[in-house]
DNA sequence: TTAAATATACCTAAAAATAGGTAGTTCTAT
DNA sequence: ATAGAACTACCTATTTTTAGGTATATTTAA
C-alpha cells in the first residue's frame, strides 16, 4: 500500500535538529520537505507562504516561540496541521498547545517510528499527544502494560533471556518489546533507558 | 610459574553456593576442597580436623554463625586462615571479623577473580579486606581512580565507545576497565552493575 | 629497589543488544 | 463489524557487550 504524500516545514532553532529531522523524514519516501527555519518569525511567514500539511514546530524558539506561532498561525486561518516538539523542560505546555489547536505534542526525545506515526495519525485528521508527559498527568499510556512489566525486569537489571522466562514468553518477543520501549523514549541502551525513565518521573 | 597449591573448606549454609564455590575453585587447578559443611558446628569440628590452609566461612550459617566458628578455631590455635564470606547485609561484620582473626573479608556479589586474588593473598600471607563496604568507611580503595572514571560516564548512559572518547583512550582499554569493574561486583551487565553501586550506597 | 597496582592495548570468541522488517492472533472500542 | 492496539513470533543484520587471555610501561608502596 502507497503512502500518502505528505509536505512538511520544519522550525527549530538548532540547526542540527533540523538537519536530522531531514534525514529521518526524507528517509520515509513519502515526506516533503517544504522548508524550514531556525526562529519563530521567518517560520511563519514561511509556513503561510508554502502551505505544507505539517508545521513540526519547535516550542522554544528565538523572535518567536512555537505557542505563539501556532496562535498566530490559527488566527490567520492557516490550515497546515501543527506538531509542537518540546524538550522535557517545556512538557508543562502541553494543555495549552492543545487548547491554541495543534495536533501534536512530541517530546524531542521520542524514536523516528513516534515521530513518523504522530505524522501519519494527524495527516489522516487524528491527534498525537501520547508523550511520557502525559502518563503522570492522566490515563494516557504511554507504555502498554506488558511494556511496563518489560521495564520493571529490565530496571533490575534481568536480560532479555530472563525476561521471556519470567514473563513465561519468547525471546524474541521480549526483544520486540524493548524494540519499542526504546523507540518511544529515544533510547539506544537499557542505561540510557532508565535514566530517561527515571528523569520522567517513573518509578523502576 | 607454577601456583601453589592450596587446601580449602568450605561452609556455607546454602548447598548451591558451596557447589558453585566448588566448581569455582576446582578451575583454578591449583586448589584442592579438603570438604564442606552446611552449618558451623560441622565446619569447625571438620576443620579442626582437616586443618585445610584456609576456610571459607559464611557469616550466616545455622548451629553456629561464621563469626562464632572463626573465634572458637583461633581459641583451639587452629592454624586454618579464615576468609569470611557475607551478603550485603552482614558487611557490618567486618571489624569484628578483622578483630577476631579472619585474614579476609568478602562480599558474595564479588567476582571469580577477586575470591581468587583473595585467596592467593591470604596464601602469601596477607589479608583481604577491601570489600565495597571498606570504600564507604575508609579510603581503602575497591575501584581505582580510572575505574571510577569509566563508572561515572557508564552511569550517564555511555556506551564504550562513547567512554573512550571522554577519556581521550582508546576501546580496548575502556572494555577492560568495564571488565574489571563488573568483575569486582559480580554484576553480568550494566544495569545489573549499576544497581549494586546503588545499592553499596555509591553516588553514580 | 623490588613487588604490586594501575593504566594501557591487543587478541579471540561467544552472547546479548540494537535496529530494521513482516505478520498473525486476540482484545477492545467505535 | 471493523479498525486499531497489544501481544505474540519470526526474519536478517550489525553493533555492542561480555568473558577470557596476554603483555607492557608507568606509577606507587613496602
Amino acid at each position: 500500500m502507497q503512502k500518502m504524500e505528505v509536505s512538511i516545514f520544519i522550525a527549530d532553532d538548532h540547526q542540527l535538529v533540523i538537519d536530522g529531522l531531514k534525514m529521518l523524514l526524507a528517509q520515509a519516501g513519502h515526506i516533503n520537505i517544504y522548508g524550514d527555519a531556525i526562529n519563530g518569525l521567518i517560520a511563519e511567514q514561511q509556513i503561510i507562504r508554502l502551505k505544507p500539511d505539517i508545521a513540526l514546530l519547535d516550542v522554544r524558539m528565538p523572535e518567536k516561540d512555537g505557542l505563539k506561532v501556532l496562535q498566530s498561525l490559527q488566527h490567520k486561518g492557516c490550515t497546515t496541521k501543527c506538531i509542537m516538539l518540546s524538550m522535557h523542560e517545556d512538557a508543562r505546555y502541553i494543555k495549552d498547545a492543545e487548547a491554541f489547536g495543534a495536533k501534536g505534542y512530541l517530546l524531542k526525545n521520542v524514536g523516528k517510528v513516534v515521530l513518523l506515526e504522530a505524522i501519519s495519525k494527524v495527516m489522516k485528521g487524528g491527534t498525537c499527544f501520547h508523550t511520557i508527559v502525559q502518563t503522570e498527568k492522566n490515563q494516557t499510556v504511554f507504555f502498554t502494560p506488558r511494556e511496563k512489566d518489560v521495564i520493571g525486569l529490565l530496571a533490575k537489571g534481568h536480560s532479555t533471556n530472563e525476561i521471556a522466562s519470567l514473563l513465561f514468553t519468547s525471546q524474541e518477543t521480549i526483544k520486540v518489546h524493548r524494540k519499542h520501549i526504546r523507540e518511544k523514549t529515544g533510547a539506544t541502551n537499557s542505561v540510557e533507558l532508565l535514566i530517561k525513565l527515571k528523569e520522567l518521573g517513573f518509578d523502576v
